[in-house]
RNA sequence: GGCAGGGUAGCUCAGCCGGUCAGAGCGCACGACUCAUAAUCGUGAGGUCGGGAGUUCAAGUCUCCCCCCUGCUACCA
């Protein structure tokens, strides 16, 4: 009986590339995870876009000198290329920027407004006279009041790291235009958070499956109790606010980016060709839905898309939301689009094989903690771990196989006792390796597929078939033919990781149609079968880290 | 400052409802083997589990204090 899934992921910014660290921290595990789901038989869609809306956007087209648009679509166009190359298969990745997903974010909003979880309220905020425009805290520098720090900025200061506001600093400036920022009334529309906290606490304790940091995070943040907070914004670019007279505002960027998860759902119905198969996936409470994120989002997943659903009502709140740390550099900085510190994917995808990539990152997942991303780590990872147990297992078998009994699989009568205990083991493996995959423990997942592996090296040791080939051809077929078997095994164990060698994999074990196809099951190579000829999977690496700086 | 997570062998990380929890992989040393991308297999070297105090018959595993890293702190998302 299957299981229906929905798998969403992060929404990247569209201003710059994507780098290692957000790779690493939500999309690939996503894309690991829902790949092993669709092998499990499960019914999967996942779904992602660029976030198109936001400040930082409309910054860098300022900057620029070209609409915000362009810079989306340029981005957008190297995001998707990404997908491509690393193997990442969304069943929709789109953009905030479509008619779908206005009309979804409008029609939230009006539903809200209906239930009264909205309200108009007034508040103060910094304005730039010169860009006719209001400022962030952030984008306001001046004298920090603490420690006189000439540049801090208006939500802290990187000097002394204290909280500011920003009405504080000392010879306030715009950092858009250099400009005095003036104090002007400013009228938004705010979310109920208030009213909807205790069934968000509700909620909350009964998510005992959630990551300790992601539980923990969010019960301290409700019971500290939730402000109401403002989801419009006095900025041009964005969702309009579908009231009249609010023409010179719009739906802050990370009201409607949450939205974005039920708008590409809808938008992917709408591409299959049923507008309304949307509907399970956020309407059947049986349904799990899973948001990859990174820490830095949770309270976003936990609390503020909880609150709107519920306000909303009659739609799915998340099932789990296996929020990341993060990746940083081996210098200990972290991976930063801003900071332009980082390794950016396309780069890497320039140099390496796309699964020599997957293999690595998924090996240092941050799961639990922080982790490490460097280049000369995945070098070692591709030659002595997955090269040297993986793909040589695989290497070693096929290439007996043609040596001594021209690419056919050999039949087998009675099993040894040892070839019993290794072929047990690799059925066993479906179902603890299934359960890590299925609890977004891949780093799990991945040790204990090898270890499978590497007992299928110490199997092939003890039964020496390129010895007891001279004198009991039998035992060195049993030998090959169980090998075989194995390798088979860990062809679909490891194809949510490795999924481009894997499907080379099938072809040259014989099999037809995909890895995909054969499904999440243990399965013999059948005697008679003509391998293709040995070829490695993968290609060591015999250069120096080449290094793929950020800029 | 407050809240949350983390600080375990050279490296990357498990373990954390207290008692085979002092581990895995890589690297390193030695040995075996030679089918295979000099890959594989075996053996080994031992890290005061960030620091200090406490609870307990027993503590990386609980409590308290301190140090360091990261995120959030709600007008970056």
């Amino acid at each position: 009986m299957s299981d229906r899934i929905l798998v969403c992921v992060a929404w990247p910014y569209a201003n710059y590339l994507l780098h290692v660290g957000q790779v690493a921290g939500a999309v690939l595990p996503a894309d690991v995870f829902a790949r092993y789901q669709r092998l499990a038989g499960n019914e999967v869609v996942m779904v992602s876009g660029s976030d198109s809306h936001g400040t930082p956007i409309t910054v860098t087209a300022d900057r620029e000198g070209v609409e915000p648009r362009e810079i989306v679509d340029r981005y957008h166009a190297k995001i998707l290329e990404t997908w491509e190359r690393l193997g990442i298969v969304y069943d929709l990745y789109t953009t905030t920027l479509t008619d779908n997903h206005y009309a979804t974010t409008q029609e939230v909003f009006l539903r809200l407004l209906e239930k009264d979880l909205l309200y108009r309220k007034s508040q103060d905020q910094l304005y730039d006279p010169q860009a006719e425009r209001f400022l962030p805290d952030r984008y306001v520098e001046g004298t920090c009041p603490i420690c006189g720090y000439g540049e801090a900025r208006g939500d802290q200061c990187d000097n002394c790291g204290s909280q500011l506001d920003a009405i504080d600093l000392i010879n306030p400036k715009s950092r858009m235009t250099g400009a005095i920022p003036v104090i002007r009334q400013s009228e938004h529309y705010f979310l109920r958070l208030t009213e909807l906290e205790a069934g968000l606490k509700d909620w909350v304790g009964k998510q005992a499956h959630w990551r300790r940091n992601v539980l923990n995070f969010t019960l301290g943040s409700l019971n500290e109790g939730l402000v109401d907070r403002a989801i419009t914004r006095d900025i041009s670019w964005g969702v309009p606010v579908p009231v009249e007279g609010w023409d010179d505002k719009r739906i802050y960027v990370w009201f409607d980016a949450v939205i974005g998860y039920l708008s590409a759902t809808r938008e992917w119905a709408g591409r299959t060709g049923d507008p309304e198969a949307w509907r399970p996936f956020w309407e059947d409470p049986a349904t799990r839905s899973y948001y990859f994120i990174g820490k830095d989002n949770i309270v976003f997943h936990t609390i503020i898309w909880p609150a709107i659903l519920m306000g909303y009502g009659g739609l799915d709140l998340p099932y789990d939301v296996p929020a990341n740390q993060y990746v940083n550099m081996p210098t200990g900085e972290k991976q930063s689009k801003s900071r332009g510190t980082g390794t950016w994917m396309l780069d890497l995808l320039d140099v390496y094989e796309p699964d020599t990539i997957r293999f690595y990152l998924t090996t240092i997942f941050p799961e639990t903690s922080d982790s490490v991303f460097a280049e000369d780590d995945l070098i070692r990872t591709n030659n002595d771990v997955l090269i040297a147990t993986w793909g040589n297992l695989a290497n070693r078998v096929i290439s007996m196989v043609h040596r001594n009994f021209e690419g056919i699989v050999p039949a087998t009568g009675e099993l040894a006792p040892e070839s019993e205990a290794i072929m047990a083991e690799a059925r066993a493996a479906f179902t603890t390796v299934g359960a890590e995959y299925n609890a977004c423990h891949f780093r799990n997942a991945v040790n204990d597929s090898m270890a499978l592996a590497k007992a299928a090296n110490r199997y092939l040791d003890e039964r020496a078939p390129w010895k007891a080939v001279k004198v009991d051809r039998v035992h060195a077929a049993e030998t090959l033919a169980t090998a075989l078997t194995v390798i088979n095994a860990l062809k679909v164990l490891l194809h949510p990781v490795l999924p481009f060698t894997t499907r080379r994999l099938h072809e040259d074990l014989g099999f037809d149609g995909t890895v995909l196809g054969h499904g999440w099951a243990f399965e013999p190579v059948p005697a008679g079968t003509h391998l293709r000829e040995a070829r490695p999977l993968y290609t060591k690496i015999e250069v120096e880290p080449v290094g793929a700086p950020a800029r």
